[in-house]
DNA sequence: TAAACGTTTTTTCTGTATAATAAACAATAT
DNA sequence: ATATTGTTTATTATACAGAAAAAACGTTTA
């Protein structure tokens, strides 16, 4: 049976929004409700019935008003507010990162499907997916191998994604005058040098800024299988941070700095620069990961 | 509940090999047959059962002989020996290549899973593989929906599949001497001159040497990502030139030309003339694709 | 008369069930 | 002893079911 998350979480939303309205307040019509909580009026007429039953508000067919101001207990917990898909996601990166899990190691879809405490269903679409990520292989009728966040992985990973850069960035500098980007750029410049001002205050927000930066450069060519694989690094970094905190600070810094640099030298349209910029700046990102890497081995236990 | 695709498979292929015995000739044992069908020995078992019911093999315990030769009758069609993933696969490739599906059309899980006989399951595990491949997006709660196998897509096919083969071509030039994979290129070129020799009869045999010869150039330095990508084209292409089949031998000919004139630059290690041949045959390559896109557009129908 | 609501239909998500297959283990024969 | 077969157990592939969510359709109200 599906999973009622998406309604748990438009309901804690709604639950803020009616916290910025003032009592006796009416609220907006289903419609504009569905597209502020971004989810279908089904689901709003759900929500609206809750948040009737608990007394948030009160009224009948289109006359809704805000009654009363919800308890910090009527929010749903937010465990319940994630599907079973981004579940399983984390759970799994969670095992292979931090568990390190030992490449060779075979991965058993109804173990995995218990320890997460989901239906096979839930591991296996995940697995599919995961399947272009490089990490994991199939046997048919078989089952599936692990085959390690090795050094040779992030090796392979950081060799294209260095291609794909310099690729882009190469277009960038071409890019005309007019191009809108230009601008977009010196305001993620200025978005930087506020960071960097306020680092040791707001060290964790260079991660958003850091996807942002590098997906602006790929906008001066748009290619699917280049955005593609940039998902792939990104929800490989953004595991791997986020149970690897060591340094955090002192690496954001330096990555700040390289990216000024390149920034600098992309805004000049300094060929030269910016591509001794771009490599600068993937060696020491590579460096980061590969220190965290297991070595390439026969395999280990199970799953 | 589980096809029986693997069984029906692996007894049509032990009718071959019985076939390939004299009569009153014992079998191997289950072990080396479950080697040589590929499958385990659980369904060479069961394989062993049915030729026995069916008076082709005759014994018990360890000694089975050969009783007679099958039937033609006796092999089960070749639609009951592919597994329902790979039927989906073939279907939707088909849906997509061949009846033009538009840009933008919804694909639904449901009608997709009526129209080609199987359960939802299989539709949703092939649609979750298949996102990799640029051609279709995910709408969490909603559906996927089909982008089109537009000009745009050739486009940034081939950009990647250029930045990929020209660096590895680039490795493959730099190779010492001593690698094995000199001499296998040397073999690659002689069978692409027997293929025009006979080009007339064989043409048909172009693509799995296409394949072999790319791959070839990409083991100069692997990289899974690269092989990945790889895997995208050979399914891609080995659809579309099966509903495509105007000018095959010419078109054929012609790259088979063009792969000579690469393998001759590889093997004079000459950098400049391998990277020309290489842009060369691409350029080609990717007309050819481009002349059978469809034109971005609005959507059009439902799938 | 168009936006908002009420109702019905369709579709996705995800759990459960089960045959097919693989794999592990035990017994037997050469 | 070791390869081969017999038996049992574990796991995958795939169908099916049912609730949640979205979408479509119809009705009402300002």
């Amino acid at each position: 049976m599906k999973t009622d998350t998406v309604f748990k979480r438009a309901f804690n939303d709604a639950l803020d929004l009616v916290a910025s309205l003032p009592e006796r307040e009416s609220l907006p019509s289903e419609s504009a409700l569905s597209t502020q909580l971004g989810v279908s009026r089904t689901t709003v007429r759900k929500v609206l019935a809750e948040l009737q039953e608990r007394g948030v508000v009160s009224g009948v067919g289109r006359h809704w008003i805000v009654q009363a101001q919800a308890a910090p207990a009527d929010r749903f917990p937010e465990t319940e507010t994630v599907p079973t898909a981004a579940q399983v996601e984390r759970r799994f990166m969670e095992w292979m990162l931090r568990d390190n899990a030992r490449p060779g190691t075979v991965i058993n879809e109804l173990e995995l499907a218990r320890q997460f405490g989901v239906a096979t269903t839930g591991i296996r679409e995940f697995l599919n997916r995961f399947q272009s990520f490089g990490l994991i292989e199939k046997r048919p009728n078989t089952g599936w191998v692990f085959n390690g966040f090795t050094t040779e992985f992030a090796l392979e990973l950081f060799e294209i994604r260095e291609m794909f850069e310099l690729r882009s960035a190469r277009t960038f500098v071409v890019l005309p005058q007019s191009s809108p980007l230009w601008r977009q750029l010196e305001t993620l410049r200025d978005e930087h040098e506020d960071l960097l001002r306020e680092i040791d205050r707001r060290y964790h927000d260079f991660s958003e800024l850091d996807s942002r930066f590098h997906s602006l450069i790929n906008a001066a060519s748009p290619n699917r299988f280049i955005e593609g694989f940039y998902d792939i690094i990104t929800v490989i970094f953004h595991y791997h941070y986020q149970w690897n905190k060591q340094d955090e600070r002192q690496r954001n810094e330096v990555a700040i700095r390289e990216h000024l640099t390149y920034l600098d030298a992309l805004l000049r349209r300094d060929a030269d620069a910016v591509e001794a910029a771009c490599r600068a700046h993937l060696k020491s990102a590579r460096e980061t990961l590969l220190r965290s890497t297991s070595e390439p081995g026969p395999a280990g236990g199970k799953a």
